[in-house]
DNA sequence: TTTCAATTTAGAATTATTCTAAATATTATT
DNA sequence: AATAATATTTAGAATAATTCTAAATTGAAA
């Protein structure tokens, strides 16, 4: 064997896992720097309901080179793992939500402003009667209508 | 004046209307052909979810000149003017559902069968207590799962 | 019957989403 | 630490849903 000089050699640290990327880990789900993104850019504004453009763009200001089909894989494997909502609130792009406590959603026609309405979005919970024989995996409520803003607004000052 | 043999005249009835016209009418709407043959098309088939597009393709059958354009058109107005509901179930194409009677929608995730579930899918009716100054216009409750069908074949014969 | 506004139309334009096949990253295994 | 096996990411093209446009037509009212 040669005569090595002794030498430190640098070991780079076993990076630490940040919270997301243990929620991610928790949920299945492989933490890779484009899902923990996504996932970081969805949750660090629990009130908004991005659209799947807003969070690409959003995302890129962070990683400029991340892809929209990245986007939509990551929202898509989000989803499938119970820690983003989807929204179909209208005809245009579909929503997602950071927020998985129980609750319903809130379109209003004025302004356009989503909000998320707290309560018992749940059928059973809320005296829906579900048919029997049906396996029920997730439930949406939509209203639309005026939000309080916009009632205000409407009849003058 | 001349001569004039008496004759009979033909005097084209003052076409009746349908009941598909006359409904459009009371909801404040024109009864054009095209309005009346895409309610038609759709309140004909009381339990079917159809797209935009199998709505055009259906009144194309009877009206081969119909547009894309136009099929749109009558849908908007006759949401607007509560004929019928837009169903925003998933990612792809809108849906509508001329059932307005109260009830949700069900999605199977295995067939892709789209259900009525008749009950209280209205959020005061169902315990859902809307924060105040909200005024609530429309109301929309959709769930997913397995429908009984297919979670009988799932488990074997 | 004329008028006026609403509706229809074809086709282009826009927008959202999915697909594809190659490149890369992650994890488990040696 | 290197390898292998698999999952993920990527750009860009392709597809699909919806909207727009401006001209032609229709319906209702005067």
């Amino acid at each position: 064997m040669k005569n090595v000089k002794a030498r430190t050699v640098f070991v780079p640290p076993r990076r630490e896992r940040s919270v997301v990327e243990i929620r991610l880990a928790e949920a299945g789900l492989r933490p890779t720097a484009q899902r923990s993104l996504v996932y970081e850019v969805l949750s660090g504004h629990a009130k908004e309901h991005p659209t799947a453009d807003e969070i690409f763009m959003r995302a890129k200001q962070e990683k400029p080179d991340i892809s929209m089909a990245t986007v939509y894989n990551c929202l898509d494997a989000l989803v499938k793992h119970n820690l983003i909502r989807q929204m179909h609130l209208d005809r245009v792009a579909t929503r997602y939500c950071p927020n998985m406590h129980e609750h319903a959603h809130f379109l209003c026609e004025v302004c356009g402003a989503v909000t998320d309405l707290e309560g018992a979005a749940k059928p059973r919970s809320s005296g829906f009667k579900v048919p029997s024989g049906y396996k029920i995996a997730q439930v949406e409520m939509n209203m639309r209508g005026v939000c309080p803003d916009c009632a205000d607004k409407e009849v003058g000052p």
